[in-house]
DNA sequence: GAGCACTGC
């Protein structure tokens, strides 16, 4: 699953060296005086290079650590974190948690000797809340930069304002692509500035690593296609019917054009002729139970081809062995953020170039490959270089509230990698402030604001989260937030019937609606025991995700106990009945205080109605109010997907509540 | 009436 390949078995373990072998190792030298003399290196490094694996290793060996500090490395993925340092503690022939370790939300696989850390940056940024110089740390390193994903933007960002402040600190960037510059000349001193007494060449440079991959041929289509999933299923039974060997990996943008190109493909296989092998089609997707995504790591049967058509999940966070053939229709499924209507929205958008070019080379990781290119030569110049930044895309109320937590004063100011779009700032700034966040001047509230921030919730729910002791119901909504971080992933078809989904829904459900039918299967869960998989299984459930929405619970809790918030004995359990008020009562209310801006009416027909009325919205087909019938509702969640808008985990409420708890927020809007 | 690209704290 690591970046890194394996090496094979040695017949003799002391002339095993795999790290002398890798590109990296000629440019051992290079790379630790580049980093001794500037403040700043940019690392262009294909897959397969050993840049993550064996830099960290170069800095240790070389003293960088010596003064009991550490090295970071940061990775966009958990599953990165655990296996890469499992990787450099094996090589170092250490215990891993001992001098190498890592550090993931939940996980804390480090000790007193550890030197060399990896660590989500997400969970970077959270330690430089205690930490906000990063003190601890020599070197930081931040990989696979160029995925420009929303935390690692925000760490680079801060990084370059600590480097201003230490002059011992080395940053690391680690980029596969063409914008190393850009990388480069965003820490570089301005034109006749110095840092440190550096000046703009002296402070950074960019090293380049050759990969160590296999060769991949690039075909294009001589014109472009209107359909191509059809093209998709041409070029798959081709390479089955004219091509070696190997097993194929397809991109598709989702799961429905998954179903369909597997639907087509089983058609085709009927009228194949039978002296052709097997050909054996594999969905691949997140949202994939996993025990049937397990499938597609196993080896293809005894005269079979696995040919598994997968979504972005294969481009960098999951790989798979023995692909020889890749076929990419050059688009991907992203998410955009309309500030305008708070909608977010997923549109199929063509890759970037470096993109296809992670994708191509996922064919070449066993042996020499091929990669079918669903567009043209043409069009592929045309494509963008780079993945449109996470940052200028996303509902920025989170990360804002973030930067704020540690000091940043102007967000419209701040030094982003990429500037985020106005809108989406000012809409950021506007929910904040209707929440009771920040106040008039743009500050951070205390303790509210800062409680929000500290918490790892979006803010709507913390804001939530933190008014459930006031109503009395913060047992509840500790489970409620737990079971909302799971994003859906509760219930699960185990078998291909929707029927006995649905069934299993109706037995949690409450007429309150969503949220609380959801703390009743939490509730039920650790009733009959957290380890009862076959319980979950029975009753359609996610063992995995119950298992998760356990811990994210007693984290949030110890949140809340070190702020001061203790849940009460008088609380929870089955007291349905406190102070005059019916439990589901409390709950809808305080939801309302964290989610008033979310309000919709239903209408007769069954679709709902935001409270401005411009847009007509459907509860999503997993929400009890998909069938029943609802007046005001609030919603956790809204997105469009195929020009339809949802929203997602519905609660009941009273429309007074609405100007009860934010009389600001509905005398604004009336008018 | 019928569905979630992918991560992460």
């Amino acid at each position: 699953m690591a970046e890194e390949d394996e090496e094979s078995t040695p017949l003799l373990s002391e002339l095993y060296k795999p790290p002398a072998l890798l590109p990296i190792a000629r440019l051992k030298d290079q790379l630790l005086y580049a980093i001794e003399t500037h403040p700043v290196t940019i690392i262009v490094g294909e897959t397969g290079s050993g840049k993550t694996t064996q830099i960290p290793q170069f800095l240790y060996h070389s003293g960088w650590t010596n003064d009991g500090s550490q090295i970071a490395v940061t990775q966009p993925r958990r599953i990165a974190c655990t296996s890469v340092s499992a990787r450099v503690a094996s090589e170092l022939e250490t215990p891993l948690g001992q001098e190498v370790g890592y550090s993931i939300r939940f996980e804390d696989v480090t000790s007193s000797k550890t030197r060399i850390k990896f660590v989500t940056d997400g969970l970077l940024l959270r330690e430089m809340l205690v930490d906000p110089l990063l003190k601890r740390y020599s070197v930081v390193m931040v990989d696979e930069a160029h995925e420009r994903s929303l935390s690692s933007d925000v760490l680079l960002s801060l990084l370059k304002k600590v480097l201003r402040k230490r002059s011992d600190l080395r940053v690391v960037v680690s980029s596969a692509t063409l914008d190393a510059e850009r990388f480069l000349d965003f820490f570089a001193p301005e034109e006749g500035e110095k840092i440190h007494g550096l000046d703009r060449d002296e402070y950074g440079c960019i090293v380049s690593i050759e990969g160590r991959a296999h060769p991949v041929d690039i075909f294009y289509l001589s014109e472009p296609t209107n359909d191509y999933i059809e093209r998709a299923v041409d070029t798959i039974i081709d390479i089955h019917t004219k091509e070696a060997d190997g097993d194929i990996l397809c991109f598709l943008t989702g799961r429905e054009e998954i179903d369909d190109c597997i639907d087509m493909i089983a058609d085709r296989i009927v009228d194949l002729n039978p002296n052709f092998k097997n050909l054996q089609p594999l969905p691949l997707y997140a949202g994939l139970p996993s025990d049937q995504q397990m499938y597609v790591f196993e080896k293809a049967a005894e005269n079979t081809r696995k040919v598994i058509i997968a979504t972005n999940i294969a481009e960098a966070s999951v790989t798979i062995e023995n692909i020889v053939y890749v076929i990419d229709v050059g688009y991907v499924k992203l998410r955009a953020y309309d500030p305008i209507l708070g909608i977010e929205r997923l549109n199929i958008t063509p890759v970037s170039k470096a993109s296809a070019t992670q994708r191509a080379g996922r064919a070449g990781r066993t042996r020499a490959g091929k990669c079918y290119r669903l567009y043209t030569e043409e069009g592929f110049e045309g494509l963008e270089d780079a993945t449109f930044p996470e940052i200028q895309r996303s509902n920025l109320a989170p990360v804002l509230l973030q930067l704020m937590n540690l000091g940043i004063q102007n967000l419209i100011r701040f030094d982003y990698l990429s500037n985020p779009p106005s809108k989406l700032i000012v809409r950021a700034l506007d929910l904040l402030f209707s929440l009771g966040a920040i106040d008039d001047y743009g500050r951070l509230t205390k303790p509210l604001g800062t409680r929000m921030a500290e918490l790892p919730l979006e803010p709507m729910l913390a804001k939530a989260l933190l008014n459930a002791p006031s109503f009395g119901c913060l047992s509840e909504m500790l489970t409620i937030a737990a079971m909302m971080t799971l994003q859906g992933t509760a219930f699960v078809s185990h078998s291909d019937t929707t029927k006995l989904l649905e069934r299993s829904r109706r037995r949690f459900a409450v007429k309150e609606g969503d949220h609380i039918t959801l703390y009743n299967v939490y509730q039920s869960f650790v009733s009959v025991g957290k380890k009862d998989a076959q319980w979950c299984r029975d009753n359609c459930l996610n063992h995995k995700a119950m298992i998760k929405a356990v811990s994210v619970r007693k984290q949030l809790e110890n949140y809340l106990e070190r702020m001061g918030i203790q849940e009460s004995a008088l609380q929870g359990g089955d007291v349905k009945r406190v102070g005059g008020m019916e439990m589901g009562e409390k709950v809808q209310r305080c939801l309302t205080t964290g989610y008033f801006a979310q309000a919709a009416r239903m209408k007769s027909d069954g679709s709902f109605q935001t409270v401005g009325g411009e847009t007509t919205l459907w509860a999503h087909p997993s929400s009890m109010f998909f069938h029943r019938k609802a007046d005001w509702v609030i919603y956790h969640e809204i997105l469009e997907t195929k020009g339809k808008v949802y929203i997602r985990d519905l609660t009941t409420i009273e429309m007074d509540w609405l100007t009860e708890y934010a009389p600001e927020y509905y005398k604004v809007k009336k008018r």
